[in-house]
DNA sequence: TTGATATATGTCATAATATAACATATCAAC
DNA sequence: GTTGATATGTTATATTATGACATATATCAA
């Protein structure tokens, strides 16, 4: 699995600064609704940010442990399970990976696109209130909580690689 | 996990025939298309459509073993990966379960339904060449193979048990 | 402040899901 | 009928995820 370096949108940006603030908006929103941001939970969150890309739940253990703040899965599973819920992070089924939400200041239906060559994640939006499923699901009588639109495809970096034309 | 006894749309049906129409129809897409049809290949779906239901790989395999087709995990796995590559089959990646296509006869970008209480799952259509997502797509430059929007939330034989309101 | 309750962590064990690798068999095309 | 591609059988193991239970920390009411 190649890595990628560029995996917002698939563009490069200059995050110095943008790991911080996300943490510290995550923070205020946690203070806001009572929830514990505890040292795991934040730190799982920084990795995530700091590496801007899909990491499996073995790979933040290997982290955590390496910084001496877990061994053990449940400890990686728990803060992922407490990100995810509060959509603080998402996880993208397709990979078996978790990855920093990138919108974290709105409540929001999220869209990935997701290179089936690098792994590289771009986070986009999507409206669930419209369109048609909306209307099915209205029409069968489901109510739809949460839901995810996973698309694999190529990103701009890997089409030349696949299509050298 | 409570079973469900209507997950084709959350609705009841009869479907003394629709198994064999389903089999005979990728039957024919299969000759059609120079594919083997193999025994495994077919009864495993088979059971899948018989189910109307998503089942996991190891429940498959355990049906197999039952019937002598085959006792190891490659070999449920395998069939399944035929069947999800011509999209005869979905993979459910929420659930880690597959489930027989409910379109067979046409292309397509599935979108389920998945009940949290009872793990029913409906198939409805999504239609991705319109909408916000491809145009971020192609803005992006990013080429979209293959999609999947997976909802969650409650089915209308789960409202009531959910809401007793 | 303390005691009661809920929430979070540490740890061991194991479950559930999925694939690598390689030998054998069957198919498809010439 | 030989050959190359495709499919199956089997062993072993990798990867992902959770159950269970003890300990610790936070929260809040009295």
């Amino acid at each position: 699995m190649p890595l990628n370096s560029d995996p917002i949108g698939f563009a490069h940006h200059d995050h110095a600064t943008c790991v911080t603030d996300a943490v510290a908006s995550v923070e205020a929103r946690c203070i806001a609704a009572g929830l514990q941001f505890t040292p795991v939970r934040k730190r799982v969150l920084e990795i995530l940010l700091e590496e801007h890309r899909a990491l499996g739940a073995y790979e933040i253990l290997d982290r955590l442990r390496d910084e001496g703040l877990g061994s053990q899965p449940p400890v990686a599973y728990r803060a992922l399970d407490f990100l995810t819920k509060h959509d603080f992070v998402h996880k993208i089924e397709r990979l078996n990976a978790f990855i920093a939400c990138a919108h974290p200041h709105e409540v929001h239906t999220p869209a990935f696109l997701i290179c089936r060559d690098c792994n590289a994640v771009a986070e986009a939006e999507t409206n669930l209130t419209q369109g048609r499923l909306a209307k099915i699901a209205s029409a069968t009588g489901f109510i739809i909580e949460r839901a995810i639109l996973e698309a694999e495809g190529l990103c701009p970096n890997c089409i030349p690689k696949s299509e050298p034309a």
